[in-house]
DNA sequence: ATAGATGCAAAGAGTTTGCATAGGT
DNA sequence: ACCTATGCAAACTCTTTGCATCTAT
């Protein structure tokens, strides 16, 4: 059985908190701010523990690295600024994307991104 | 300017001969089979001169290790099986998609991915 | 002849793992 | 007391780079 240590405490608030998908660096930065102590690879191993319990949630964009978010942000997909490389969340869905399978093929979930420029890289 | 080498040729016809993405590591060893002495080092310098020039395209889904693919293979997305880590192409595309975007955002590409089982997978 | 390309090995970035120690139960 | 979690460093995977050599032009 898991333990309750106050650096799991730490990684689970921060990645509670924020208002956007972390990198695990992002995370290990933001919780040393409480406890300079804590090691790159705790924060690996509460991430995975999370992820596998089901309260933290992984996203993955092609041509960003690996972030984490709390699975209390709703379902949301994501623009990717080429420019800026900055992650912008996209509001609803669209229907019928699971159709797209061939049938026999059962779908679990789905990704979709974005990809372009930002308002400000254009503005620039 | 670039020079036409017999590395570059071989790799260039593997991967436009093949009927699905390959991984840089797909592509060496099927190059291999003509010549023996290919580096690795020589096909990711190869794919970053045929992505720079159009030829090939770079296919990020995530879940799976990054492949690519000639660009003339029509626009399509792909079905990640979970189980058996297999790409199978999707035919067709969603209609409204890049409407997903705010105003203000420019919006240049995007990327779909289905996640789920593959018949194979269903009937094991 | 010359500039670009190659192969090897070493270097990087990101992630995982082994191990002795610290700490939760 | 026991068993898990931690921090560090080493190991690992994938990709890039330095360098001496080779090759297409």
């Amino acid at each position: 059985m898991a333990y309750t240590t106050q650096q799991k405490l730490i990684v689970s608030a921060v990645i509670e908190k924020s208002n956007r998908p972390l990198t695990p660096l992002d995370i290990c930065e933001a919780a040393k701010v409480e406890f300079p102590l804590l090691g790159i690879a705790t924060v690996y191993r509460s991430l995975k523990q999370f992820v596998g319990e089901g309260s933290v949630r992984l996203v993955e964009v092609p041509g960003a690295p690996p972030h984490y978010e709390h699975v209390s942000r709703p379902h949301h997909h994501f623009f990717l600024c080429k420019q800026c490389k900055q992650l912008f969340d996209l509001v609803g869905c669209v229907r019928g994307i699971d159709a797209m399978a061939p049938s026999g093929f059962q779908v679990d979930s789905h990704e979709i991104v974005l990809y372009g420029n930002c308002p400000d890289c254009l503005a620039a």
